[in-house]
Formats: C-alpha cells, structure tokens, sequence
DNA sequence: GTAGAAATACTCGGATAGGGCGTGTCCGAGTCCAGTGGG
DNA sequence: CCCACTGGACTCGGACACGCCCTATCCGAGTATTTCTAC
C-alpha cells in the first residue's frame, strides 16, 4: 500500500505558494522549477487541486494557479483526498457470503462486515488526524526548523 | 491508494481457522472452498502470514496451516503488517532540499520534512487504532450479528 | 495621437504511451499414508 | 502375526506470465499582451 508522491509534490506546492506570496497566479512551469520537478506531471496534480477546490487556476498568457483560500483553512486531509480520491483504502468484497456463508440467514448480513468495521474504524482515526492538522501548522513547523526559510524562497525567485 | 484484498481474504482466513476448531491443519484447498478464493494466490497469502508467525504450516500430506496462536493475540495490525509489509504508505523523497531549496543551511534538513512528520502522525493514529484490535474482538462482532454462525461453518465443512 | 483589431506568445486542460506492482497460475521439493512382501 | 520397505498421493514453497494503475509526456483550446493600422 503506497500513496501516490503527487500527494507530496502538492502538499510542498501549497506551501511554496504562500510563501512566494505573490499577487499574479504562478505558472506550473516556475512551481515545478522550485522542486526540480517534471512541469506537465506536476499539471496534473495541480489541475487535481483545482477540482477539489484547493487552488484556482486562470488560464491564458500570465496564467497560472493560485491558492483558493488561506493555509488556515486547508487540511492535510483535503490534500489527499483532492489527489488519492475519496475512497476508502481498504474495499470489502464480502467474501463473507461467498463458500461457507452463503447457507447462513440474510439476516446475518444486514450490518457490515466485522472485518470491514475494524479496517474502518482505524481509517477513520488516520482522517481524523489528518483533518485535525492544516497546512498553517505543517508551515509553522517547516519555519520553526528554518525562520529564513521565506526569505531565501522568495529570493530565489527573484532570480529565477 | 488501494489496499490489498490479501489482507481481507488472511483475516477470514484466520477467523474461519479458528470456528472450524480443527486439532489437524487445514489445506490451502478447503480454506479456499470456504470462501470460493483461487486455492493457489491464497495460497501466497497464508505464506506471508507464516512469515510472520502468525499461522504455522505443516508441509507434506495431510498438511496445511494452523493459526500460531489464539486471536486474543493476534491484531488487526499483525495482519496488515504480513501482507502490506512494514514500510509506511507515504514516502518522503526530500523534494524540499531540491531546487529553491537548495541555499538553505544544512542546519535546515536536520529535522524530518514537515510534511513527512505531517503524514506520519495520521500513520501512527492509523496503525495505533489497528494495533487496538485483536482479531476475537472482530470474531465477537461476527458472532454477535449472526451467533449460530460457528455451528453453520463447521456443518458446511463437514460436508465438503 | 488614439482607438480598434488582428497577430502572437504563453498557459491550462484533457487525451495519449510506458513502467512497476498487484493479481493469478503453474510446477517441483518434501512428507505422510497405505499397501506389500519378507521374516 | 509383525515389521520394514516401497510406491503413491497429497500439500507447501517458490518461480513464472498477465493486467491494471501510477508515472510521464504531448498537443490543442483559450486568454492577455502587444503591435500595427486606420482614423
């Protein structure tokens, strides 16, 4: 079970957008340059934000994405729904039936399967924290280690 | 990020293991027929929980597997862990140090990558709530949905 | 000099190939059981 | 009658193809800018 590095590449994008703080959208091109990342793959994880509602895009010459609202209001959960999907990671097939089951009364099979219910229940606590922390709290944390870290962003681009 | 259906079909396989109440191993062939699974891919996934002590197995005729010891002691988290391995599903590959940050002071990176530390704080609310779980509080849930199930299973098995 | 329109350059968006891992299958090594022949 | 041996059948274990999803890429639709021309 691997998660997808595009829930990485936008998690790192939302930061960098802040911290570049800057008024005109910012093309795919000079956000992927910023991680040394592939621009039409990066696309695609962008466009993933988009559709979830996290960023906005404006297309057109001096185009590019924008954070749709502050870091305070986005959750890491938000993140890895906008680029896993909203889907649960384990899928019960009710195997329960099948063989051995399938003499068993229909009314054994009202509730949810006691397995399915355990693999839920942990599922829900990783949302839970994921929902519980934003992506203010994961940049307080990234300046905690680093304080010069906007300054040194935002020159970088100066130059680039 | 889709989790294994190995990892539903070994925690069956475990309950079931457990209401057949049998002294001899059972074979990959009947465990497969109580559930209508391809006898040779399960057959791998039992493998790996005899990896990780979780089933014992018996080669030769007359062989099969056994549970290594009772569900009270085996959670849900030693299942998922035989099947999906241990390694965790998000992978930070360090695109921090990349590109706009490449000027930081090496003093920067000592620390994990905010975002890793993020993650790996929902991974460990998700391998915490799972690790909370034995497999007899799963068989509770069964038998409490449907309590004639036991006697259903060992009378289907002994007809097969 | 100014306004309008066309050409241009740039960017997002979705449609299109390639690679890695999970899924599914097969055959060989090892073991137990049963039958048989000899003592 | 008992025991040892041999043949056979059965089961685990690892090695071998297939298919799907993630990764990576490209080209077309759309828009702001710029430039040129006409008034």
């Amino acid at each position: 079970m691997r998660m997808s590095e595009g829930v990485e590449w936008a998690a790192h994008c939302c930061l960098l957008l802040d911290w570049m703080g800057e008024d005109r959208p910012v093309s795919t091109t000079r956000l992927a340059a910023g991680f040394e990342l592939p621009p039409p793959y990066l696309n695609k994880q962008l466009q993933a934000l988009v559709k979830a509602g996290i960023a906005t895009s404006t297309p057109g010459a001096r185009g590019g994405f924008r954070l749709a609202r502050p870091l305070e209001k986005i959750t890491m959960m938000d993140i890895v729904a906008a680029i896993e999907g909203p889907e649960d990671a384990f899928q019960c097939t009710e195997i329960r039936r099948r063989g051995a089951g399938t003499e068993s009364p229909a009314s054994a099979f009202e509730g949810r399967c006691s397995v399915s219910t355990a693999m839920r229940k942990a599922e829900l606590a990783w949302r839970k924290a994921l929902a519980e922390q934003t992506l203010a709290d994961v940049r307080a944390g990234a300046e905690r280690a680093s304080p010069r870290l906007p300054q040194l962003i935002r020159a970088w681009y100066a130059r680039h």
